[in-house]
DNA sequence: CCTATAGTCAAGTGGTTGTTTAACTAAGCA
DNA sequence: TGCTTAGTTAAACAACCACTTGACTATAGG
């Protein structure tokens, strides 16, 4: 994805973020990594009882939507929250009245 | 929608806020309703460029959703937003660190 | 070199979702 | 009573999506 560090997302980039969202396990691994620390994705997969496979196309779905940031280190890969994307999504439906 | 107008969101929750947000249409009808102002069912229809009966389709996945709040006198729907759903995810998504 | 570890890719399947069309209800009005 | 306005519902169809499986790549350790 792009990540167009400043102006407005547009409401076809915004329901691209929550498309991303639309879905309870990859709820649950935004909850994993909320709190700004990296996970590897065997971690992940642990964590959520999945397969690495099914990790790894939901978090291909995070990292597409620009909400999840990718590192890669010899075979294993960390994932971590991308906080500006969510919160420039969100500011654009709360409020302003 | 339940409402339980205290505590966390579940996942499955989150997520189907996430996925009443996942489409542009939706995306732009929350932004006609974001100022905390009713808006009528043909209103909307209008401003969005869509029939009435998509956007009931529409409207029906944002209400189910707890994102939208709909009052109904006579022939006709009102709509407005409910920040208080949309918050509730939200920040159950952003920092804590 | 062999093997385990970590991850990725592609194909197939079943279920869900967005959209259109047409038929229908119900209120306000003349 | 009949017409218009506002909305709802159901059927049908294509497009998309989550998930599984199996094959494959690449790194690290012994």
């Amino acid at each position: 994805m792009a990540a167009k560090t400043k102006s407005r997302l547009s409401a076809i980039e915004q329901a691209k973020v929550y498309a991303a969202l639309a879905d309870p396990l990859r709820v649950r691994f935004m909850e994993q990594v909320a709190d700004g620390q990296e996970r590897t994705g065997t971690d992940l997969a642990e964590e959520l009882g999945i397969s690495l496979a099914l990790l790894c196309h939901h978090s291909k779905i995070l990292v597409e939507a620009g909400v999840v940031e990718k590192r890669k280190s010899a075979q294993t890969s960390y994932y971590k929250a991308r906080h500006e994307t969510l919160a420039r999504a969100f500011r654009q439906l709360i409020i302003q009245r």
